[in-house]
RNA sequence: UCCUCGGUAGCUCAGCCGGUAGAGCAGGUGGCUGUUAACCACCUUGUCGGCGGUUCGAAUCCGUCCCGGGGAGCCA
């Protein structure tokens, strides 16, 4: 065999009834038990959380040389017969009448151990890390919620757009771009100028595929993009990364509303649908991550989000009593504090916040009628805080104009942008979901570097 | 980036009123048992985060840098 991956994966070989089937499967030892004449090795391949019990007969003819040398971490193929278990634990192992050793991983060496590991700890092996229960379910709730993003958009008829990942356009207030460049910053000719650039212009890693998602939203209807983001920023926090995913869908001809519904219907589809197909994982988090996950998840699925005007948000804090390191004033930012409040300890679901100051949101966002605030929405989520942050867009030529001036942009640079206010314009809206946050949410993993394979971090991009 | 706590064996940590280290787990060897965090006995392991300073002497005190945890800012 081989190139091929033809046995079978442990997840279906554990879902058969049928004893007596001849199967293969090939994996990694997590451990080894030996007992009078024979041995019990656990096997994993990653395709679910639990393992294969092999039962290794003394009389196997490699027995003494090989088996009884598996330590955790040792790659196996193994033949045998699928039998009945006679013990508790599992419904069926398998009786080998085969065991090819295909790769040692000597016990003195191999960081990874048959106990429990820090989290910390096993991020400085991010190569090996995948090998653990919490760190492989992770990865494939992760993958498994990546698909219901996208079952959920293409079933409702969204188009999905790759947006550049090289841009020349910062998109305001979205924080510090990674410069890209091909100029040599000690050519030590003097030069260094704009006509080094390979683009001929500034340019930068996307810190949002908004914008250029508007553009298709004005032509196509309903689109979205998912897609890595970056952030320069020197953020060191348990819900930021320098490379992360996002999701961005924007639609034409809706509204705020018609924006928090489908980002709500969108969350609750995601969690249904991880709860729905990934259960024994979701189980391992419930149990050991995050006491009572299910029932938090259960919560949301089930109950209508919250929704609350950055006003009432204000007044609600004002009149609630508690201090706050930082007082509450109308116009200023909500707080970590003050949004945690209001998730957990108020609403204890969900909290839709909607129509902030103008004055602290960026320029292309709705004017709303009263002059002051603009068609913001942020859903926090208890834990996380920001899941989502997003808006209606400033569809009305002067208007947009008139905020970049005050912005401080120069609309010029932003031709493009404006375009599609001159020309058919219709109101839309959009927001943005981190990919690694919902993640989080849903696995109650408290740190952010543990839900992305390689996490980016100030100072850290190992492999 | 700021505040705060921490960095000691492969891992998790104790030792920190200065006198050059210890436990549990892991690993090794032997035994036992349809085992499943297996069990029992014995054994091994250290630039005490880096650099500099104080001191007869520093894991221990001081300075600085790096890294990690928690909180904050930035946001998703």
């Amino acid at each position: 065999m081989t190139g091929e991956n033809m046995h079978p994966r442990i997840n279906s070989v554990l879902q058969r009834q049928t004893a007596g089937e001849k199967v293969e499967v090939a994996g990694w030892v997590r451990t080894r038990r030996d007992t009078g004449g024979f041995s019990f090795l656990e096997v994993n391949d990653g395709s679910c959380l639990a393992n294969l019990q092999i039962i290794a007969d003394k009389t196997l003819e490699n027995y003494e040389q090989d088996v009884k040398r598996l330590t955790t971490g040792c790659s196996v193929r193994v033949e045998g017969t699928l039998q009945k278990s006679p013990a508790k634990g599992q419904a069926v192992e398998l009786l080998a009448s085969r065991i090819e050793v295909v790769g040692w991983a000597d016990p003195e060496q191999y960081p990874l151990q048959k106990k429990r590991h820090s989290f910390e700890f096993l991020r400085e092996i991010t190569h090996l890390r995948p090998r653990t229960n919490a760190l492989g379910a992770v990865a494939r709730v992760r993958s498994r919620l990546s698909f219901a993003v996208h079952s959920f958009f293409q079933q409702k008829g969204f188009i999905q757009v790759h947006t550049p990942i090289i841009t020349t356009s910062d998109c305001e207030g979205a924080g510090e771009m990674f410069q890209v460049t091909t100029a040599r910053p000690h050519a030590g000719t003097g030069k260094g100028g704009l006509e080094e650039e390979f683009f001929g212009r500034r340019a930068g890693l996307t810190v949002s595929g908004q914008l250029q998602a508007e553009v298709y939203a004005l032509a196509l209807g309903n689109v979205y993009t998912f897609g890595p983001t970056f952030r320069a920023e020197n953020s060191n926090t348990s819900r930021h990364l320098a490379e992360f995913w996002m999701i961005e869908p924007e639609m034409a001809f809706c509204d705020l509303h018609g924006n928090m519904r489908i980002a709500e219907e969108m969350l609750k589809y995601c969690l249904r649908d991880v709860m729905l197909n990934c259960p024994e994982d979701m189980d391992l988090f419930d149990r050991f991550i995050e006491k009572g996950l299910l029932a938090k998840l259960r919560n949301v699925t089930d109950l209508d989000f919250a929704h609350i005007t950055y006003s009432e948000a204000v007044e609600t804090l004002l009149s609630c009593g508690k201090t706050f390191e930082f007082a509450v004033q109308w116009g200023i930012d909500l707080q970590s504090e003050h949004e945690r409040y209001l998730s957990e300890e108020v609403y204890k679901r969900p909290l839709i916040v909607t129509d902030y100051p103008a004055a602290i949101k960026p320029f292309y966002m709705r004017v709303n009628d009263d002059g002051r605030t603009v068609a913001a929405m942020d859903i926090l989520v208890p834990g996380v805080g920001e899941i989502v942050g997003g808006s209606q867009r400033e569809e009305r030529y002067d208007v947009l104009e008139s905020r970049m001036r005050a912005a401080g942009i120069d609309p010029a640079e932003y031709g493009w942008y404006l375009d599609l206010r001159r020309y058919g314009s219709a109101p839309h809206a959009g927001f943005g979901l981190g990919f690694e946050r919902l993640v989080q949410f849903v696995t109650g993993m408290a740190n952010i570097r543990e839900v992305i394979p390689f996490p980016r971090t100030p100072g850290f991009a190992p492999c």
